[in-house]
DNA sequence: GCACTTTGGCAACAGCGTTGCTTAAGTGGT
DNA sequence: ACCACTTAAGCAACGCTGTTGCCAAAGTGC
């Protein structure tokens, strides 16, 4: 049922049937929020029996994650029990550490932020600096959680800027700080804060975060215009990393074959077509640019959504979201593909990026490990 | 273990379990080919007990799907046997309509071609004609599987040009046939034929075929050039469709911004630029172009492997390779992300769309369905 | 107040992979 | 030639999964 079978693993047994299902229905009490959902509709959307469901919930309200909450109105019998999540039965520490600040959140289990720091952060100084500073945030955020045993910090999940191996938890040439070329990062942080680490690339986290904020959407790009642009692709409800963890190298795509040198040596990059545009004022240019892309994204993957965010497009919003629209809209007029996929921009700075961190460390708990994805 | 949670369903049982585990066995008994792998190599494989895969193995084999094939040398104890794929158990039907030709393809459960036959075919003559041409076509390679009740004709997989919708299996406007558009071939094609029928685009069913040829790699893009151009993409080990399963629009993505007019409305469309520089001869043009779409694939995704065909390519073949591997060369030497991609050229002319569409059929028995699968 | 509908738990069950143990089938030392 | 040892693989008992059949609970509507 994994349908990553060429990894090693993927044999089934009945512990691992038993934690299928319970993610399952997890994933659509955590879909179904405040308002919850009843037992009979849990059975549907499933597949499984409606015992089955009542034996499944009844375990997750032994153990605190569910709870009963309310009645429907009759249709002629027995009103149906609404059950929903038990939001603060588990938290998750996010992390984003960017080039010159630091933002640490804890959320629960339904994502909500219960407790965030931010500090300033220079990601040039000694590694040591960082993690101790890094840890001293995650700590800090915990102390908001309930320390009751029922109530548990799952782990940490900590996103950053430039190439990194999210298998190891090693980074590479993170963009400018060469420091940080093979250091253990997750090994790391884990040792200095006693919890499980998941790290990742900011986009991708992002990419995560957003994707789980409005459901139902499968395949989902987050595109990130800050100092340089990457993108965030979620794929079949997870994160698509690729075998190296190498995905998302969306800035350095040709857009302009033979165009302006890119500072990467190739010529004609998505990235600095858009960003010179920008830097020229010629916000218009730089939208339409970025849509290019976008729209190239979108016939590729049959992408659902897309979302837009980072520091350059936070700065004139409705000029980026409008351009990038106009032309996904004009393409899918043409290809006469129904409705043009929404766009949209990412609202909360770089909170999006934290909450989104937060979440790597969750999506186990509800089903959505990819095929890069990381065990409990 | 359904990575598609996001679908209806998903939910697992003990019969779902059992499938599961059954077909994560054959599928890797399928990739030890003739040579077998005994049961010991599979525990590990899978995960596993040996115990387990005993029994799954025992199954198998009374099912007639698999068998003892020899023991490998003694290594200080009892040596292991050696099981291995009956690929006669079953069969299944490859139907590729291309526009001016059939081809119709009996492959057994290993994938080798047993029964080939071509016709010419005018895929603008009313469909009723081309259904009865198929179905004829099909019952003739049908003729030479064994008729026994345990070796078994699956299905019949259609590839086909053109947008068309996988899940109800309705094709849309194939360019050019007006005809054909919202006309449910599979459902005629089922009774016409008396078989389960699965229709994809004709870059899907070689994507997925090429995909298994060689194995080990989950994430793959076939590439192909012909009257149009458009790509396959294999992700996690199975076919990316996209909810509107119109996944795989390579032509019209835009490299080279207000470039030349596309027939699409566009411009600067890959397919455009390619097709115009192959049409006055300059094949080291069209092959630079096709491997700058190739490259932004490739870091877009992190494929792993990217695979050439079509008539255009088979053309000049050594050319289109060698463009498009030094392209995606130079761009892997900017990034320093270790080997390169490889790039090769799928042999056998129009054989490998017609044997993938058998492959269609094929992969739910090997458990690699993907989220737009069909059910067995 | 009674008939009906719908929800949801209890108990028995079939069947999955696992565990503990035994048998099969080799190698290598003496 | 024999025996100790090693490795492979089947048998039997087991725990636990979702399923099935049944019944109690809790509503609606005539």
């Amino acid at each position: 049922m994994n349908r990553s079978n060429s990894r090693s693993g993927g044999g089934a047994n009945l512990p691992a049937l038993r934690h299928h299902n319970a993610s399952l229905v997890l994933d659509l009490l955590r879909a179904a929020g405040e308002h919850g959902i009843s037992r009979l509709e849990l059975a549907e959307r499933t597949g499984l029996t409606p015992q089955a469901v009542s034996k499944i919930t009844a375990r997750l309200r032994s153990e605190g994650l569910a709870t009963e909450a309310g009645r429907l109105a009759s249709t002629g019998g027995k009103p149906r029990t609404v059950l929903r999540l038990v939001p603060e039965a588990g938290h998750a520490v996010g992390l984003h550490l960017d080039r010159d600040e630091l933002t640490a959140v804890l959320v629960d289990l339904a994502g909500a932020p219960v407790a965030t720091r931010t500090a300033p952060l220079d990601l040039g100084a000694p590694a040591a600096e960082v993690v101790a500073t890094a840890a001293h945030a995650v700590q800090t955020v915990r102390a908001a959680a309930p320390r009751t045993e029922d109530h548990r910090v799952f782990g940490v999940g900590a996103a950053l800027p430039g190439p990194l191996d999210h298998r190891s938890g090693v980074l590479h040439r993170v963009t400018g700080f060469p420091q940080w070329d093979g250091y253990p990062l997750r090994d790391v942080l884990a040792e200095a804060t006693g919890l499980p680490v998941v790290v990742d690339k900011d986009t991708n986290a992002a990419a995560l975060g957003l994707a789980l904020r409005e459901r139902g959407e499968a395949d989902f790009a987050y595109l990130h215009l800050g100092t340089g642009l990457g993108a965030g692709l979620v794929l079949g409800g997870t994160l698509h990393r690729g075998a190296r963890t190498g995905a998302g190298e969306f800035g350095h795509q040709t857009l302009q074959l033979d165009g302006p040198p890119c500072g990467c040596g190739g010529r004609g990059c998505i990235e600095v077509l858009c960003l010179a545009a920008a830097a020229r004022g010629d916000i218009a240019e730089a939208a339409r640019v970025l849509g290019a892309g976008a729209a190239n994204l979108v016939g590729l993957l049959d992408i659902d959504r897309v979302v837009l965010g980072g520091r350059t497009v936070a700065a004139d919003e409705d000029a980026y979201v409008g351009g990038v629209r106009a032309v996904i809209e004009e393409r899918a007029l043409r290809d006469g593909t129904g409705a043009p996929v929404p766009v949209t921009v990412a609202g909360g700075g770089d909170r999006p990026v934290a909450e989104g961190a937060a979440q790597l460390v969750l999506a186990p708990v509800f089903g959505r490990a990819g095929e890069g994805g990381v065990e409990d």
